[in-house]
DNA sequence: GAGAGACGTCGAAACGTTTCGAAAATGAAT
DNA sequence: ATTCATTTTCGAAACGTTTCGACGTCTCTC
């Protein structure tokens, strides 16, 4: 079931048959029919790694994602599927490797073994040692969020300080006066995770230039400790009437607390922030927010990596994405004392 | 780059190199000190299609995801993750594959190009294409959930019909007299999806047994559904006291169907069902649940996969989980008219 | 000191493709 | 009929491993 077993059956050679599959050189109409018959007889398909091997090319992209130990949320969730699909698109599979900071086996036998052609890295710091590791092993990759230097690497990133900025707008438009941004965690932030950073530059900055004041605060990923987040800003910060957030994650946690509290969103509370649409949309009220691109991210990612895939020398191109905010029904007008 | 360079470096044969590598045939401690130096000076990794195409394997798992047009559950979303990590564990990768019930490019590209040495199917149907397609092709495939003869095949599954003959049982115990079933979604029923039917069956026999009355119903992946889904079990089925499930997607609805018709829960309604435990936890209040063991499932899944693999000819196994019923808060005595 | 048994190493073949240069076949033009 | 250009096909090399059989080279034993 090769291809030698093909071209014997045909009465060709198996140049032929290669040629007859990829269509690089013309084969006449009578043998790529006789060809073509037999490989459906047989249900012929070249097999992969031999192909790989000659060709020097996998056909495959790695997608390296947060470990398995923290929870994807599910802007992270829509983009991984979103790239598994775009890439199937260009004939291409996806093999995943969870990877914290350092270089886990995983990552490693990725980059290192030749087994994909490009790499898309999740989640990256803007100091990560695996940008480091690609690079020097010079396999090219697209990193979604960017790292230091801009202008050095191929990357996808939304412009979390633009939204963060006009979701800071809204709500002073609204009347609020005392706003706070939740943010990701403590150790995301510490690590230098890019958009928890300029979130929280454009949210203070932004609050400044309105006259507003603003307060901010890190809290883990997870629905505990938003709860706990928004119980620590009740007592800390009363005055607060609205918030900004990028972590959907401590959202349903955050909802509780609200409702503990016996505040109602718009009307005594406004929440508003960088959220996935999907859980934008099933928040109770919808939320006013930022929808994260998940979709378009993941086919200008897969096709970045393309690009640099088929001329290894083009200079660095990168996306900087702006979604519009879409007007929900959980930001209000300032009501509150 | 490749082992003939660091064979020359080291002073010895290609073969040796190799030997040296795997341990399959012993080498002289020097020469294998003499060979890692190279090795480590260098960086040298073993190409993996090169590898691939001499042994005839590809440490490569193929997970085939449910499309990605339909949203991932909790659950699903879990278990992708613990399966990229069991199968690291193993030194193995994952490629993924969204795929629908025919037989999409993604799916077909991985089978039949030999580019896995065995596969893992989720969200199977009691009768699946796909299914017959890997055994067709000959491919060790192992599956969450399982086919119309348990004992053709291997497989992983969780015991729905037991868990939520249990959970009805509880709710019996608890003095409900009336209960419903929130079901996954029609067209998954349709079209043969095993949970679905087990658990329909199970509950409507568990309730006859009990005494007690029970009412079914479908519900779309989604919260929106199942708020609606909610809304008509009250109207249709007022006397009802308590709903099991097996729909995660749809919770967030149904809470908010619940928090909208003015029912506490435990105090006015008692919610159960087969859920992923960080999503009972999370919830308000903690479910009461079945927490579905993805992690033990990935861990299964790969091992009995492994062991196909190794012994082409073996018997089919398989593995039923019956998880706990975890006692959370969101169960209670009968208390509304 | 010759034969046997370990041990360590080597060379060559195999895995299944792609691709390059060249050869053969075809057809048209002289 | 011969040449030439074009189209079609072929053979061989290359990709980077693993693995098998065989070939030394020791050491031990009688």
């Amino acid at each position: 079931m090769n291809i030698g077993e093909i071209a014997k059956r045909a009465g060709v050679s198996r140049s032929t048959v290669s040629y007859a599959l990829s269509g690089k050189r013309p084969v006449s109409t009578a043998t790529a029919q006789r060809i073509n018959d037999v490989i459906d007889e047989l249900g012929y398909r070249p097999n992969a790694s031999a192909r790989a091997l000659a060709e020097g090319r996998t056909r495959t992209f790695g997608l390296v994602i947060p470990p398995a130990s923290t929870r994807l949320t599910d802007v992270q969730l829509a983009f991984v599927a979103s790239v598994v699909e775009a890439a199937a698109v260009h004939d291409h599979d996806v093999l995943l490797s969870p990877s914290g900071g350092d270089h886990d086996r995983s990552f490693e036998r990725i980059v290192t073994g030749r087994r994909v052609d490009g790499v898309i890295l999740m989640e990256i710091l803007l100091q990560d040692p695996r940008v480091d590791r690609l690079t020097s092993a010079d396999l090219p990759f697209v990193t979604i969020g960017h790292v230091e230097d801009p202008a050095a690497s191929w990357w996808v990133d939304v412009d979390y300080a633009g939204l963060i900025s006009r979701c800071v707008r809204h709500l002073a438009d609204l009347g609020h006066q005392d706003v706070v941004l939740i943010n990701r965690s403590d150790e995301l932030v510490a690590a230098g995770y890019g958009p928890a950073l300029r979130a929280t530059t454009a949210f203070t900055t932004t609050a400044e230039e309105c006259g507003i004041n603003a307060h901010t605060v890190c809290c883990a990923d997870e629905p505990a400790a938003g709860q706990a987040c928004f119980e620590e800003i009740g007592t800390r910060w009363p005055e607060v009437t609205a918030a900004v957030t990028i972590n959907e994650a401590a959202l349903p946690g955050v909802q509780r607390a609200l409702h503990r509290a016996g505040l109602d969103v718009p009307r005594d509370f406004s929440l508003t922030g960088v959220i996935a649409d999907r859980l934008a949309e099933d928040f109770h009220p919808p939320l006013t927010a930022a929808d994260v691109p998940a979709v378009d991210m993941a086919r200008m990612a897969v096709d970045l990596l393309l690009e640099q895939i088929g001329d290894e020398s083009a200079t660095p191109r990168h996306r900087m994405l702006a979604p519009p905010i879409t007007l929900r029904s959980s930001t209000g007008a300032r009501r509150r004392a």
